[in-house]
DNA sequence: GCCAAATTTGGACAGTCGTCAAGATTTTCT
DNA sequence: AGAAAATCTTGACGACTGTCCAAATTTGGC
């Protein structure tokens, strides 16, 4: 019987924590390609090189492994757009950029945005994601935030809508082309590039 | 043994028609109520006033009920905003509307619309449904294209976004205060139908 | 009121699910 | 190398799922 608190490998590195991360990267692979409603355990060690058992040994339950999974995605998801901020020099650059960024993160990872909407929409009926929900949406709002943010330095206005307002825009519209590339829509990503600069702009509007 | 199609009653009514509709109502409380990754059949049943065995009485299985009952689902979907179209008579009128028109809906069906929300990212996994979800989502998109068509009209402008982007814009809206809404924080509401009209004119900016 | 058709019930079925624990295996330390 | 601890496999459990069916019940035409 081992606890996971206490556990201290001879080289330093914890091995415990290190099952734990390749477990959860199993689970996410598994939830990207099944959705939430349709993965078992069983599919997600067959994911993995181990045994179903061997889910219980490094986490508590199912709940715990989601749970732990989906913090892991978070990782992925809340920085996608810092280098474009970060090299874009002017203001029509950062527009550009960041709807070609767009674009290519539908283009390459459709099926991880998949999951994160389908993972954020299973927080509206089960208590237990929400509070990891809601604070990966408020940090990919915060990332949403400094696009828009670097755009209004670099063209000296100001944005005319709330944080909230501006993620919830660009979220939804990534959303809706995800669905159109998803059901075969060949252009879609295109679409998704070209509509976001307009966005943008459009959110320094003094109406 | 009896065939769905060549049934008709003696007062003309279609009783076989009649029960599936009752049936696919016990379905979408049932839906709503515990998302689709939770509902069963006997859970419906259970909201019907009918054992378990009945449904597949009236429909051949799982994925025809519950396609039935997304189509049903349609009908309360596609036409919430048209009187608020219908009775404005000034731009500012139609704006203030909808926005108090979208937060009253967040009040009073946060949960239908979570269970809509639902179903159309499960139609990214599964592509039975997928075909009923686009077609609803393309009357949805409509919807809100009649409020931004009608307010140029009123305003004497011209949209400066696509219908794609418009409906895009107002989803990821509604969709945002949702999940704040039923995470608990009292103000969504009123957030949202404050946003709604800034939004709307935004809309109409030339960047 | 009778009989046949339509409808409804409730149980059985073959799977799958999350969970758990006993035993086999591997790793680690002395 | 040998003992102890950590790790992994395997099979079992009770509960639940969608599906199907035989029997019970209700309905409608005569």
């Amino acid at each position: 019987m081992t606890q996971a608190k206490e556990r201290i490998s001879r080289r330093g590195v914890d091995k415990f924590a290190q099952r734990r991360e390749q477990l959860a990267e199993s689970a996410l692979q598994a939830l990207a390609e099944l959705g939430y409603a349709r993965t078992s355990l069983r599919e997600i060690a067959q994911k993995s090189d181990f045994s179903h058992g061997v889910l219980h040994y490094y986490f508590a339950g199912k709940v715990e492994l989601l749970t732990y999974s989906v913090r892991k995605f978070e990782e992925v998801c809340v920085t996608r757009y810092d280098d474009v901020v970060a090299e874009a020099h002017t203001a029509e650059e950062l527009d550009r950029g960041f709807g070609a960024a767009m674009a290519a993160t539908l283009r390459t990872d459709a099926v991880m945005h998949r999951l994160w909407y389908d993972l954020r929409n299973q927080s509206l009926f089960e208590e237990s994601f929400r509070a990891d929900v809601l604070e990966i949406d408020d940090r990919r709002q915060a990332m949403i935030w400094r696009v828009v943010e670097r755009y209004a330095e670099l063209a000296g206005t100001v944005p005319q809508v709330s944080e909230a307002v501006a993620y919830a825009t660009f979220d939804g519209l990534f959303q809706q082309f995800l669905l159109r590339h998803l059901a075969g829509r060949e252009t879609a990503a295109d679409e998704l590039g070209e509509a976001v600069p307009r966005v943008l702009k459009q959110l320094f509007c003094t109406a």
